[in-house]
RNA sequence: GCGCCAGUAGCUCAGCUGGAUAGAGCAGCAGCCUUCUAAGCUGCGGGUCGGGGGUUCGAGUCCCUUCUGGCGUGCCA
């Protein structure tokens, strides 16, 4: 093979080539905000509106963006803005009589219970019931839509993840990769991105070779030929016994009357279709399915690691050492140079992954995101140099990286070798604790920690899983629904006005909770980290489960503050089920 | 050697991207079911945020250094 020879445009070509301007792009754009500059939280885009008008009341200028957070200390307030503090200098104003100013204006307005002015400037908010309830009743009407936003622009992102090659089993780590990947995909969907998710299937590489071989000696075996010490670099597994048997019943003695090359061929073939039809199913059984399935094999036949070879040649940046062909990738920031083409005339595994990351450009997707164990990291400077090489912008490549799961059995770390067959499969996990725990035990951490799974834990004390105590208040409400539905307490429709007997502080701070959540989305879209919403949820389950211990919802006696709550603890509920839905995780009625 | 990730309560982990008094769940102790699900709630005990410097009005969070653990550093994928 040339790859620096003329036959380059012979066939049309795979990749646009229009020279890509490398542009400085915030990794991350602002949370928080709609598209109209305005909160996704509903209270404080209120807050944010009633400051802006109390503004243009005393013709003060406000071309400087101020912000409204809920300060970490309580005494300061519901809500706290800094407007004052940084509209000053545009106003020739000091901050603190700026904020006296604005304070006399936003006194005036039902929905603050006080203003006060603390520090340098801060004007602080204690939010009046009436804000809340007609928080609740605003998404209350938005239903479903509640949390939908536009934040991410339609922009088309590819997620990448599990890609594990197609000679096993899918272990734990592609478990972890697979909860991840998937919930980041629901919620990047929810907050306005478009989305796609993708399985790269590694079927042409020296592992299929071997697991070929592989199979070939099982099938030996049951036909009774000696086969002698099973070799140690094979798969030792006992699904490639099972395949075995499988191809034996389709083919007997048939397939050792094939010429080798044919006999190799249909191993292969039967082989990867088996495993790759069993790694789709454990990721069905996890609800984790794919918009596309791109096989190397089949990216190979349609020339684009020719043409990726090509244009690295063309960019100057390979060269020929020791019969085989490299990458200078230390040119652009690699510790070390690649091999691409080996010196018996192969392909490297990093050629057609390029190739592959340059189609994903070509459908169109300006953000590619890899989610890839923990043993990849090396593998990403090189990926890097060849986007910088080929003129492509580096940053619409982003790879999170997941630590790895240590398995635990009786206080002992369990060793897995996949070679050896030694392995706790997803199927073995999902089997033990159920795709609900297991999602969750997933999700709830931040990809890159390291994550300790103790087998006999999940296995004897399931219970303590954080999971039910999130489905167990959603199954709650559904209980209490049903028993208001019973008693003829719930109505045909709810009125605006039940909101008013929502005053305590349980109930306010419920409603509080649930308007944070479109904002958090946007959040763990921007940065990646789905494990938040785990935390949202049990934070606000916590605060239902105390609500519920502390009042009752349904009594005859007092019927409009029972529909009030109702109202409430229904939108809790459905707030808690979108949690779930996005999480993966089913939301039951009953427990 | 170099590079990446991590080190927070006895254990497993959060900590809103620099804010005020560091949180939750298990585990331990003490309470709460004739009322909508006790897989729940309430209270108590438990911490030199691995160590040491620095930046800052302010550091678990940023910088430097050091220790410990994991991973990477193949013409494997």
């Amino acid at each position: 093979m040339d790859p620096g020879g003329s036959g380059r445009c012979r066939r049309p070509c795979v990749f646009a080539r229009e020279t890509r301007v490398l542009q400085d792009r915030p990794v991350v754009r602002r949370t928080g905000w709609t598209q109209g500059g305005r909160y996704s939280n509903m209270i404080k885009r209120i807050i944010h509106d009633h400051v802006t008008e109390a503004l243009d009341a005393l013709k003060l200028s406000h071309d400087k963006e101020f912000t409204v957070e809920v300060p970490n200390n309580p005494e300061h307030g519901d809500y706290s803005s800094n407007a004052a503090m940084v509209l000053a200098k545009e106003n020739k104003t000091a901050p603190k009589k700026l904020a006296e100013k604005l304070l006399k204006e936003l006194v005036k307005n039902k929905y603050f219970k006080s203003v006060t002015i603390a520090g340098p400037g801060f004007i602080n908010f204690e939010i009046a019931p009436a804000l809340y309830q007609k928080t609740l009743w605003d998404i209350h009407k938005l239903g479903a839509e509640f949390g939908d936003s536009e934040y991410g622009e339609g922009e088309k992102v590819l997620l990448e993840f599990v890609s594990a090659n197609p000679t096993g089993p899918l272990n734990i780590v592609s478990a972890r990769a697979a909860a991840y990947g998937d919930t980041l995909y629901r919620i990047m969907k929810k907050v306005g991105f478009d989305p796609a998710r993708e399985f790269y299937i590694n079927d042409a590489g020296n592992q299929v070779d071997i697991l070929a071989e592989s199979l070939e000696l099982r099938l030996r075996e049951i036909h009774g030929e000696n086969i002698g010490e099973f070799p140690y670099e094979a798969y030792h597994g006992e699904y490639v016994t099972h395949l075995a048997h499988k191809l034996n019943a389709a083919d007997g003695a048939r397939i050792f009357m094939m010429p080798e090359k044919e006999r190799t061929e249909r191993l292969k073939e039967f082989a990867l279709n088996e495993l790759l039809e069993m790694q789709r199913q454990s990721l069905e059984r996890f609800d984790v399915t794919f918009e596309g399935w791109v096989s190397e094999k089949t990216l190979r036949g349609e020339g684009v690691v020719e043409e990726v070879l090509s244009y690295l040649t063309e960019a100057d940046c390979t060269y020929e050492k020791e019969d085989a062909v490299w990458f200078a990738s230390t040119k652009f920031g690699d510790d070390k140079d690649r091999v691409l083409m080996k010196s018996d005339g192969s392909i490297t595994y990093f050629v057609p992954d390029l190739a592959y990351h340059l189609t994903k450009i070509q459908r169109g997707f300006t953000k590619l995101i890899d989610v890839f164990g923990p043993d990849h990291h090396g593998y990403v400077p090189r990926l890097k140099a060849a986007f910088r090489a080929l003129n492509y912008d580096e940053d619409m490549l982003e790879i999170i990286f997941l630590q790895q799961v240590n398995l635990f059995e009786s206080g002992e770390k369990v060793k897995m070798s996949k070679r050896a067959g030694k392995i706790v499969t997803m199927d073995d996990l999902v089997n033990v604790v159920g795709k609900d725990a297991a999602r969750y035990f997933f999700i709830a951490r931040k990809a890159n920690a390291h994550l300790n799974f103790d087998l006999e834990l999940a296995l004897q004390q399931n219970n303590d899983n954080p999971v039910y105590y999130c489905q167990y208040a959603h199954a709650r409400i559904c209980s209490i629904l049903k028993k208001a539905k019973k008693d003829k307490v719930y109505p045909r429709s709810f009125k605006k006005e039940l909101t008013q007997k929502l005053t305590r502080p349980d109930e306010l701070a419920l409603i509080q909770k649930i308007t944070d959540l479109p904002e958090l989305l946007e959040v763990i879209a921007a940065y990646r980290e789905p494990h938040r919403l785990a935390t949202y949820t049990e934070e606000l389950c916590g605060l239902f489960h105390r609500f519920y211990n502390k009042f009752q919802v349904v009594s005859a006696k007092n019927k409009e503050l029972s529909q009030a709550r109702l109202l409430l603890i229904e939108t809790v509920k459905d707030t808690l089920a979108m949690c779930l839905d996005l999480m993966g995780i089913s939301a039951p009625e009953k427990m």
